[in-house]
DNA sequence: CGACCAATTTGGTCTGACCAATTTTTTAAG
DNA sequence: CTTAAAAAATTGGTCAGACCAAATTGGTCG
């Protein structure tokens, strides 16, 4: 959890939330390590190593002389959380972005776990397919085999980069979403008919069919998600 | 460029190379801090920072007893340049799986960004598209006006999620593959094919069409590159 | 052999200092 | 008054030495 206690983390996550607020315009110096040192009444070996992490993550450049605010689109995925928990309610569009992103990148290991499977894996896959579809048809019970599935399928297809990437989705966007109660209703109608064709799929080997459904369960979340914030929105005015 | 002189600069590098070298095996402990002070001839606030840096790339949990390093896989996107120069000759297992998954993020640019394009930005990107097709169609002069496109895309798509991704990709690999001279040597054929198609897509406003057109691309980078590093590879022995 | 306790080690932080590069201010020249 | 050069102040990079609390280690005792 990357010393969630410690001053510098503190300082970090103070300094990132102002620059994605953009109280630090792009371009703009940040105060100097002495200033905030003494702003946040710390040590400048705190304040650095909060800045040496800033650094990391793309927010800001730092070269003798002073430290600059980057823009946003410049920086790394890991700014992808604190920017979520910018607000109350997280950003539509955001939300879709993601949604759409990460469903991209599964439905790529799905397929290339399907083509790429040993029997023995293929039958692990059954198994959970099955499962899956044994169970009520709502969200927050079918998440977790949702979950474990994804998973399974990212070991599968054995990508790396997938890999890396969804980790930082996930820990910077998914637990997010859940802190924030983002539960979306899905139809069942469509959960079935992804369902069914991933069984299809699995049955036969078939990756561009994983693809597909993996896509269309995404997508399906995807347009519950934004009726559901939509709603939070409203109610919040 | 991240202070690339500097000595916690050198020192994070360093410790990086020798974790992802397997030196320090995952749940190994790190030695101290003032050990790697010593070690490193300097102080420890600059092995802090080196530190610091390896944690938030997920190689390493630091904690109050000992810094341990993590598996590889739980990374974040950050060691995939440093996994790509380990060696001389990339590993073409990752080379491919780069090359997958930002050829599936580029295509999904794609597709976005025709289907949400503005008449501006269609005609901007004909523009390009024509400027594309009416050129040598060898690798090394295509790829800038290449990557000036999907840069395009990838602005008009407005998916601040794939952005945040594919700079992470590009800073950490494309760069990379440049400096390795990886130049694949495409097939003028698909390449035409490709291009044709692309003009297509965008002149029927066709999300889809750019969409496999640009995945094409993409898997016809897989191929000329597979082929490249495995003659890199007989070469070297 | 296992449980418990003291000594040591380790990370987290602070203070104060020095250097080189950059920025700002002052000064001098046109 | 503008501009260019020089001096002063600021800033990041680094270091040394110190203290604390948590964790690890090693030895001791039941």
């Amino acid at each position: 959890m990357a010393t969630s206690n410690s001053i510098s983390y503190e300082i970090a996550t103070n300094l990132r939330t102002d620059i994605l607020r953009q109280r630090y315009l792009s371009g703009e110096r940040l105060p100097s390590e002495r200033d905030l040192a003494s702003r946040f009444d710390a040590s400048r070996g705190a304040v650095r190593e909060a800045i040496s992490q800033l650094e990391q993550s793309g927010l800001i450049e730092v070269k003798p002389g002073g430290a600059r605010v980057k823009p946003i689109e410049t920086a790394s995925i890991s700014v992808l959380g604190p920017l979520m928990t910018l607000n109350e309610i997280p950003d539509t569009a955001l939300v879709d972005q993601f949604l759409q992103t990460f469903g991209a990148l599964s439905a790529l290991s799905a397929r290339e776990a399907i083509n790429h499977a040993s029997d023995e894996d293929m039958n692990l896959l059954k198994q959970l397919v099955v499962s899956l579809d044994n169970q009520a048809k709502d969200f927050e019970t079918m998440q977790p085999q949702w979950r474990e599935l994804l998973k399974e399928l990212a070991g599968i297809a054995d990508n790396l980069v997938v890999q890396l990437i969804s980790n930082d989705l996930k820990a910077h966007f998914v637990e997010q979403m859940v802190r924030l109660g983002l539960v979306p209703e899905l139809r069942k109608k469509i959960v079935n008919e992804v369902l069914s064709s991933l069984k299809q799929a699995v049955a036969n080997r078939d990756g561009d069919l994983a693809h597909a459904s993996v896509q269309k369960y995404f997508d399906e979340m995807r347009g519950a998600i934004h009726k559901l914030v939509d709603a939070q929105q409203k109610l919040a005015g």
